[in-house]
DNA sequence: CCTCCTTTGAAGGGA
DNA sequence: TCCCTTCAAAGGAGG
């Protein structure tokens, strides 16, 4: 596992990632010694990358091309239909920028988005993902396009993709160039950028979508090529390069952003009502935006009920993503192509796995990404916490000792928790348990996870996928287990794999189209744990990762 | 309609 | 410092 325990404490990855790499052998440590000298390289470069800048244009990560949302399910390449309307659309949006800047119009929008560019090509700026999960070839071609730039103070505010720009003061927003394809800056608000939403409200006058949406992804080489660079929000006029026609939505929101994150938001930051397109980090809770809801009743006015309920329509902004979730947002789609799967729970579980079966080097990619976003979401919203969200989700689980207090014996018979029968180890998962590490080592030992008492009952536990252990950490042993067939061929990443061996066992081959359904508590070949399997808890993994030391211990007995 | 499931990682609070 | 909790995405399933 990249360990990124740099010097410099700026981690790109968790510490807990520093357990399922210990478990491997020496000899794999040991070759992992270089890697991790490499990680903390790319961590290095990270910073200064940050810090100074250093980047250069021509250097700067090509934003993937985008994509048609309703291409089918063919990857082959061919030429996207949908460059011509793109351009046509940049063209447009281009006068009509030249127009208002020209007329004086032109005002920089305070909106603190993400300095992306979304515009809503009429239905195909969004996801680089086919409708069927696919990337489409355009998602996958490497265009010409050059990453927004975040400006800081002394920085010209709009910039031309084709002028070599700056590069001292500027925050690259920089995007792996083999992941291109990913957009991890942008991952927040799926709904704020659709073209179903935007195309009705595009105006050519404005070039602007006035409903923006997201499951766009919304940089689209096609269009965004030729726009200027927005940016200037770190001079306290952020820019929005796409900013048009008013979205009442945006409106709405941008009304209650000052109450956003209970006043920690940087006023600099705090769209006005001039801002018109939501950031995608910046989603509504729950409710829909109301057309021309351009107003709230302050806060002061309101009573608590209201205003708490005023509170669930505020956006929140989301959190950044991490490197998994940055891995699953694209690997999702090939895994719901590649087996059949639609449940996310079972989707997940595979991810899981082939996220530990990944290189370190491959693995990096994704923590260099997902800081590079947590860095730029930091800048963005300096005020934020992760502690604003809490509760944003539609109910908040209750917490363990909210549970414990509640019911403070249920636990204390682990049999009783047992929920599914222990089911001996399939044909494809005999990796034999790795030898806990030593004790004096300050990296955990490996999770021991079962018997553990489920906090939270399943509601339906014999039609569940049951969980298994993803960290299954075997790398050493595994090199002698029998490869799972996968019928469906290599993904990319079991590709690259392969020819970085995997360090962990193989990633699990596609499963039954419907396992969780198969047979009640039985696990499917694919799923099966391996003999040592711990019961994940329900609700929290890394829960069980840092299990008191003494029930550990109790377990070990 | 709402919540759960399931994964890993990040972050924050409490002890 | 460690432990625990919550949230981020996703979409089917169940209540």
């Amino acid at each position: 596992m990249p360990q990124l325990n740099g010097a410099d404490g700026d981690d790109l990855g968790a510490n807990d990632e520093l357990i399922a790499f210990k478990d491997e052998g020496e000899q794999e440590e040991k070759r992992n010694v270089s890697s991790e000298r490499d990680l903390d390289d790319v961590k290095s470069s990270l910073v200064n990358e940050s810090e100074t800048n250093s980047g250069s244009d021509s250097e700067a990560p090509r934003c993937s091309g985008f994509v048609d949302v309703c291409v089918q399910a063919d990857r082959r390449p061919k030429p996207d239909p949908d460059v011509e309307s793109r351009a046509k659309h940049s063209q447009l949006f281009e006068e009509a920028l030249r127009r208002r800047q020209d007329g004086g119009l032109f005002q920089p929008s305070p909106y603190v988005g993400y300095p992306f560019f979304m515009i809503p090509d009429l239905g195909n700026l969004c996801s680089p993902y086919l409708s069927n999960g696919a990337l489409t070839p355009s998602g996958r071609t490497y265009l010409p396009f050059q990453w927004p730039l975040l400006d800081v103070p002394g920085r010209s505010a709009v910039r031309d993709s084709a002028t070599p720009t700056h590069l001292s003061n500027s925050v690259p927003v920089v995007q792996h160039p083999h992941m291109t394809h990913l957009h991890p800056l942008l991952p927040y608000s799926p709904e704020a950028f659709s073209p179903q939403r935007a195309s009705p409200g595009f105006s050519a006058d404005t070039g602007m979508s006035r409903a923006p949406r997201a499951a766009c992804y919304p940089i689209s080489p096609g269009g965004v090529t030729q726009l200027p660079h927005p940016l200037g929000w770190l001079q306290g006029q952020p820019m929005y390069p796409i900013t048009g026609g008013f979205s009442p939505a945006a409106l709405a929101m941008n009304a209650s952003m000052s109450g956003l994150v209970s006043g920690s938001f940087s006023p600099r930051l705090v769209p006005t009502p001039q801002s018109s397109i939501p950031h995608p980090a910046i989603v509504p809770t729950g409710v829909k935006q109301e057309p021309g809801g351009s107003g709230s009743p302050t806060r002061k006015s309101m009573p608590g009920i209201q205003q708490e309920k005023e509170d669930e329509k505020k956006p929140h902004i989301k959190k950044p993503l991490n490197a998994f979730m940055l891995y699953m947002r694209e690997e999702r789609p090939k895994v719901v192509a590649q087996c059949k799967v639609k449940e996310s729970a079972t989707i997940n579980q595979i991810l899981g796995q082939r996220w530990h079966s990944l290189s370190k080097e491959e693995q990096a990619k994704y923590y260099e990404l997902a800081r590079k976003e947590r860095l730029l979401h930091s800048k963005l919203y300096p005020g934020w916490s992760a502690r604003d969200n809490y509760g944003k989700k539609k109910k908040r689980k209750r917490t363990k000792s909210e549970t414990q207090r509640e019911a403070p014996a249920a636990v204390e018979d682990f049999s009783l928790h047992l929920k599914r029968p222990r089911v001996p180890p399939g044909p494809t998962h005999t990796c034999p348990r790795p030898a806990p590490p030593p004790p004096w080592t300050r990296r955990r030992p490996p999770p021991q996870r079962w018997p553990h008492p489920p906090l939270r009952p399943r509601r339906t536990p014999s039609t569940r996928t049951p969980p298994m252990d993803t960290r299954h950490p075997t790398p050493s042993s595994c090199s002698r287990c029998p490869s799972p067939p996968n019928p469906t061929g290599p993904t990319p990443s079991e590709a690259s794999s392969l020819q970085d061996p995997p360090r962990h066992c193989p990633p699990p081959t596609c499963p039954p189209p419907h396992p969780a359904r198969l047979l009640p508590g039985v696990l499917p070949p694919f799923l099966v744990p391996p003999p040592t399997l711990t019961l994940r808890s329900a609700a929290n993994s890394h829960s069980a990762l840092t299990q008191p030391l003494s029930l550990r211990r109790a377990n070990q007995l």
